[in-house]
RNA sequence: GGGAGAUUAGCUCAGUUGGUUUAGAGCACCUGCCUUACAAGCAGGGGGUCACUGGUUCGAGUCCAGUAUUUCCCA
C-alpha cells in the first residue's frame, strides 16, 4: 500500500543524485542555442538565507524550463571572496587563537585566510543542492581563483593604460576601527541622539561675533572658513571680513556660498574641508586650506595642535569645557541627527581625505545607460529603468581600493613617488627601467601597492570572467551574452550597472539580454529579514519541514517581479499540500486497471477532450506569464489547473465505479497527468520526477527533467463552453443539496424549462451522461414553464427544478429568491440607465452596445422567472 | 530636502490598449461531510462605496490633478 502522504525527504536526495549522475546539469558547447545564467555569486562565507532561496529558485525554474525546451542550458555557480566580511571573520578566528593580525606578514595572513576559506567556504553551494538547483557544478568558480584573478588584474591594467583609472586624493568613508575605506553601501545611517553646540567666533578687528551650530565641535580645530548664504541679509555686512577660530586662533575668511541653509541654526556654517564631504566641495570652490586634524585611527593629529593623540569622542567632551572656559560656547541643545556607522565594526564613519584608486565612470556609463534605456537590455519590472537612469546620470567615480589583505592586491608598483601599473612585477620593472635607465634600478627598488581591490571589482567581470572572456575563448563566444540575470534591485548600482559597463568595455556587447529584479524578502510584518531581528526562518529547516518543492512553491507564489514580498511560512505549507494532492492523484490513477472489456463511455471521451482543451488554455497563460517573468502567476495557473480542473473535476468525471477502466480513457488520463508534471517540473522538480516514475514504467533515460516542455495548442471553445455550463448546473445542484442536507449520492431528478440551451443539452447524450454522473441524477428532462414542483435555480436565463422527497422550506426559498430578485433589479437598472444614454448608444462600439442589450434582456428574463417563482411559492 | 512607487475582502495579492452579466484568487472564517486518491482532504457559504476629493469620458478599480496614509531610493 502506498502511503497517503507524500514524503519529500525520502525522494529528494535520490533524484538529485540521479540527475547529477546522469550529467543532466552539465553543459558543453554544441550546435544548440545556448541559454546561460550566471549565479549572482553569494559571499563565500555565506549561509543560505531567504533571499538566496528566492533568487536561486527563480534561476532554477528558468534554467530547467530552457533545458526542457531543448536549449543548451548552462547555469554557472560560484562564490565571491567578500573581502571585508571574510577578512573580519579570519581576524576574529585568529584573535580567538591569540594571534594578532598586526603580528603577521601579509603572506602569513593570507595562508590562514585560504585555509579558512577551504574549510568553511562554499557551504552555501552545498545548501543550494538541497533546494534542487541544477547548476553545472563542474564550472564552480571563485572570484579569487586563477582565471578570475587574471581577469581582474588584466582589467585593472587595461583601464589604467586607457586613462580610465587613476589614483586620487578624495573624500572617502573611513572606518577608523577597521582602518579601511568603505563604500556607501557599507555605511548604515541611523537617527541618533546627539548635541548641537552653538559656538561663537570673534570677527577680526571688531568687537562682534558670528555664531555657528555644529554637532562635531572637535572639528573646529580644522576649520578654514565660515560660510553664509549670499542672500542672507543678516550677514551682508560681513563681506571681505574674517574671524578667529577659537583655541587655535587661526584667522579664516567669511565666504558666501549657495550651499548654506539659511534656516539651519544661525545661518552660518563652519567649514572643515578635511572632515565633511560638503565642506570639502565648498573648500574646492573657494580654494580653502585643508587642515586634517585626525589620524587614521580617529585620534587627533599634530595638525590639530590641541589634544594630540586623544580619541575624537573624548575630545568632544574636552573641547566643550575649553570652549566654555573661553566664553565661546553660547549654548548646547539636545539634537537628533543621522549618524553613519560601519556595517562591520559599528564605528562612526569618518569622512576622510585619502589617496585611493578610482575608476573614472563617465565614459563607461554612456553605453550602459543607452542600452538599457532603448531596451537592448530589458529590465523586469520595467520601472527599475528609472532608478537605473537616475544613478547613471549622476554617477560618481568608483573608489576601488580597500585597505585589506584578503583580495586582489593592486597591480601597481612604486619607485619613490612614481607609479608603474602592470600585470606583474617583472613588467612593472620593465616600465620603470625604461623610464629610469641610469639609476641602477633593481627589482628591490619597487614596492607593490599594499591595498586590495574592492570585491565588486571582481564581480563586475563575472559574466565575462566565468567564460575566460579576457582570452577570447570559444566558451565565451558560445555562452556570452547570457540569457538573463536574476538579482535583487538593491544591488542595481553596485553590481548590475557595473556588469553592463564591463560588458561594453571589454566584450563590446551586453552581458545579458534580460534582468529580472526580485523583491526583498520581508517577514509578515513587512520588516526586512535580518540576523539581528531574528525574523528570518532557517532556510534548511524550512526545507526539512515542507520539502524543497513546498518551499520553492512558497517562494514562487509570493514573488511578483520587483515588488517586495512578505514571506509567510503558510505558503510553504500550501506548497507541501499541493505536492500531496498530486501524490494522491497518482495513487488514484495508478490504482485503476485498464480493461478492454469495459465500455468506453461517451462521457469519458467528452471529459478527455475537455481536459485537453483546459490544459491548452492553462498553458497559454503559463507561456504568456513566463514571457513576462510573472512566475508567481504561472505557478498559480498550474496550481489551479491541476487542483481544480484536473483533480476536482476531470478525475471525478472519469472515475470508474470499480477499479476497471477502458484503456483509452486511462491512457488519455495518464498523458494529461504527464503533461501536468512536465509543465510543473521547473517549479517543483522533485515531486514531479517521483510521480513521473510512479505513473508508468520508464526507460533508463526517460526522466521528467529531460522531457519536452508542453506547448499550448488551439482551443475548441464551444466544447469547453458546453462542459462549463454543465459544471455550473452541477454546482447549483450541489448548492441545493447542501442547503437541504441531502446526501451527495442520493439520486435526484432534474427538470429544465425548455429553451435553446436546455434542449441542446438534452440532445447531447455525452453531456447528459456527464451531468447525471457528476450530479448523481436519476433523470434529466425538459418540462413546460408551468411545471411547479421542487426547488428552483436559475442559470443564465434558464430555469431548473430540482426534485426530491423532502419538504421544501418555503419561507427560506422566498427569502433567497427575493434577495436574488433585488440584485437582478439593481443590475437591470444600471444597464437600462446606460442604454438610456443616447451618447452611449451613439458613441460606444456596436459590440459593446449589443452586449448591453443582451445583458438587459437576460436580466429582464431572470426577473420574470424570479417574480413567477416567488408568486408560486407564496401560494403554497 | 529631492525623487520613485504603493493604497482593491480580515491577510497576501491578480485585475494586461478604459467596455466580459453592477470586482477575482489563495489563505483565514462559517456550515455540512471520516463519500473506498487525498481531513495536508471534499462540498457549500458569507465577506469589498476598489484610500479620499475633484476632473476627463457615452462609460473609470483602470487615465489626469490634488489630499491623506505608507514603503523605498538618493542627498
Amino acid at each position: 500500500m502506498i502511503d497517503t502522504k507524500f514524503n519529500p525527504t525520502e525522494v529528494e536526495e535520490k533524484w538529485y543524485n540521479h540527475w547529477e549522475k546522469k550529467g543532466y546539469f552539465k553543459s558543453e558547447i554544441d550546435d544548440r542555442e545556448a541559454y546561460t545564467i550566471v549565479i549572482p555569486p553569494p559571499n563565500v562565507t555565506g549561509v543560505l538565507h531567504m533571499g538566496h532561496m528566492l533568487n536561486n529558485t527563480i534561476q532554477d525554474v528558468l534554467i530547467r524550463k530552457a533545458r526542457m525546451e531543448g536549449k543548451n542550458a548552462c547555469w554557472v555557480p560560484g562564490t565571491d571572496h567578500a573581502s571585508i566580511a571574510t577578512e573580519a571573520k579570519v581576524v576574529q578566528m585568529l584573535r580567538e587563537k591569540g594571534i594578532k593580525k598586526s603580528d603577521l606578514t601579509r603572506d602569513e595572513f593570507l595562508k590562514y585566510a585560504w585555509e579558512w576559506k577551504e574549510k568553511y567556504g562554499g557551504i552555501i553551494l552545498q545548501q543550494l543542492r538541497k533546494l534542487g538547483a541544477s547548476c553545472d557544478w563542474d564550472r564552480t568558480a571563485f572570484t579569487m581563483d586563477e582565471t578570475r584573478s587574471k581577469a581582474v588584474i588584466k582589467s585593472f591594467v587595461d583601464l589604467y593604460h586607457k586613462g580610465k583609472l587613476y589614483r586620487g586624493n578624495r573624500m572617502v568613508n573611513w572606518d577608523p576601527v577597521a582602518q579601511t575605506v568603505l563604500s556607501n553601501e557599507e555605511v548604515l545611517y541611523k537617527e541618533e541622539n546627539s548635541k548641537l553646540f552653538h559656538v561663537r567666533y570673534k570677527v577680526s578687528g571688531e568687537d562682534s561675533y558670528i555664531t555657528i551650530a555644529t554637532t562635531r565641535p572637535e572639528t573646529i580645530l580644522g576649520d578654514t572658513a565660515i560660510a553664509v548664504h549670499p542672500e542672507d541679509e543678516r550677514y551682508s555686512s560681513m563681506k571681505g571680513k574674517s574671524v578667529e577660530v577659537p583655541l587655535v586662533g587661526r584667522v579664516i575668511p567669511i565666504i558666501f556660498d549657495d550651499y548654506v541653509d539659511k534656516s539651519f541654526g544661525t545661518g552660518a556654517l563652519k567649514v572643515t574641508p578635511a572632515h565633511d564631504v560638503n565642506d570639502y566641495e565648498i573648500g574646492m570652490r573657494h580654494n580653502l586650506e585643508i587642515v586634517d586634524v585626525f589620524n587614521a585611527d580617529g585620534t587627533m593629529s599634530e595638525a590639530a595642535q590641541f589634544f594630540i593623540g586623544k580619541d575624537r569622542f573624548d575630545v568632544r567632551k574636552l573641547i566643550e569645557k575649553e570652549l566654555e572656559n573661553l566664553g565661546s560656547l553660547v549654548k548646547v541643545e539636545p539634537y537628533r541627527n543621522s549618524v553613519g556607522r560601519s556595517e562591520r565594526t559599528n564605528s562612526v564613519v569618518e569622512p576622510r581625505l585619502s589617496l585611493q584608486w578610482y575608476v573614472s565612470m563617465e565614459k563607461l556609463a554612456k553605453p550602459a545607460l543607452e542600452n538599457v534605456m532603448n531596451d537592448n537590455i530589458q529590465f523586469f519590472p520595467k520601472n527599475q529603468k528609472n532608478l537605473y537612469r537616475h544613478w547613471l546620470e549622476n554617477v560618481r567615480d568608483w573608489c576601488i581600493s580597500r585597505q585589506l589583505w584578503w583580495g586582489h592586491q593592486i597591480p601597481a608598483w612604486y619607485y619613490n613617488d612614481e607609479v608603474f601599473v602592470a600585470e606583474n612585477k617583472e613588467e612593472a620593472f620593465q616600465l620603470a627601467f625604461a623610464k629610469y635607465p641610469d639609476v641602477g634600478l633593481t627589482m628591490e627598488h619597487l614596492t607593490q601597492d599594499q591595498d586590495a581591490l574592492d570585491t565588486w571589482f571582481s564581480s563586475w567581470l563575472w559574466p565575462i570572467s566565468l567564460f575566460d572572456g579576457f582570452n577570447d575563448s570559444d566558451e565565451f563566444k558560445y555562452y556570452y551574452p547570457t540569457a538573463v540575470l536574476v538579482t535583487g534591485w538593491d544591488i542595481i548600482y553596485l553590481w548590475v550597472a557595473r556588469m553592463i559597463m564591463a560588458g561594453y568595455e571589454w566584450a563590446q556587447e551586453k552581458p545579458f539580454d534580460k534582468v529580472y529584479f526580485t523583491g526583498m524578502v520581508r517577514d509578515s510584518q513587512g520588516r526586512k529579514m535580518s540576523k539581528q531581528l531574528g525574523n528570518s526562518p532557517d532556510a534548511l529547516g524550512l526545507i526539512e519541514t515542507y520539502g524543497a518543492d513546498g518551499v520553492r512553491y512558497g517562494m514562487m507564489s509570493c514573488s511578483p517581479a520587483g515588488g517586495d514580498l512578505l514571506f509567510d511560512e503558510k505558503l510553504c505549507e500550501n506548497g507541501r499540500n499541493f505536492s500531496n494532492k498530486i501524490w494522491n492523484a497518482m495513487r488514484l490513477v495508478t490504482g485503476w486497471e485498464a480493461d478492454n472489456n469495459m465500455v468506453e463511455y461517451e462521457s469519458d471521451k467528452l471529459a478527455s477532450q475537455w481536459i485537453n482543451e483546459k490544459f491548452n488554455m492553462a498553458m497559454k497563460e503559463v507561456v504568456k506569464n513566463f514571457e513576462e517573468f510573472r512566475l508567481s502567476e504561472a505557478i498559480t495557473n498550474l496550481y489551479s489547473f491541476i487542483w481544480n480542473d484536473f483533480c476536482s473535476w476531470y478525475l471525478e468525471m472519469i472515475k470508474p465505479n470499480e477499479n476497471k477502466i477502458h484503456p483509452n480513457t486511462l491512457n488519455t488520463c495518464v498523458e494529461v497527468f504527464e503533461n501536468c508534471l512536465r509543465a510543473l517540473h521547473p517549479f517543483m522538480p522533485f515531486v514531479t520526477e517521483e510521480i513521473w516514475h510512479q505513473l508508468r514504467e520508464r526507460k533508463p533515460n526517460e526522466d521528467c527533467m529531460m522531457q519536452a516542455y508542453p506547448h499550448p495548442k488551439e482551443v475548441n471553445e464551444s466544447l469547453v463552453k458546453s462542459v462549463e455550463n454543465v459544471k455550473e448546473i452541477i454546482s447549483k445542484i450541489r448548492e441545493v443539496r447542501s442547503k437541504y442536507n441531502l446526501k451527495m449520492r442520493e439520486e435526484l431528478d432534474l427538470y429544465a424549462v425548455q429553451s435553446a440551451v436546455t434542449s441542446q443539452l438534452l440532445d447531447n447524450a455525452p453531456l447528459v451522461e456527464l451531468l447525471k454522473k457528476m450530479a448523481y441524477l436519476k433523470t434529466y428532462g425538459t418540462v413546460g414553464d408551468t411545471h411547479s414542483d421542487g426547488v428552483v435555480f436559475i442559470l443564465g436565463k434558464d430555469k431548473y427544478f430540482v426534485m426530491f422527497e423532502q419538504e421544501i422550506d418555503v419561507e427560506a426559498e422566498i427569502e433567497s429568491k427575493q434577495k436574488e430578485l433585488d440584485y437582478q433589479k439593481g443590475f437591470v437598472k444600471s444597464v437600462e440607465s446606460k442604454l438610456g444614454n443616447e451618447k452611449f448608444v451613439n458613441n460606444a462600439p456596436p459590440a459593446v452596445v449589443e452586449n448591453e442589450r443582451k445583458k438587459l434582456a437576460d436580466g429582464q428574463e431572470r426577473i420574470r422567472i424570479l417574480e413567477d417563482e416567488i408568486d408560486r411559492l407564496k401560494k403554497k
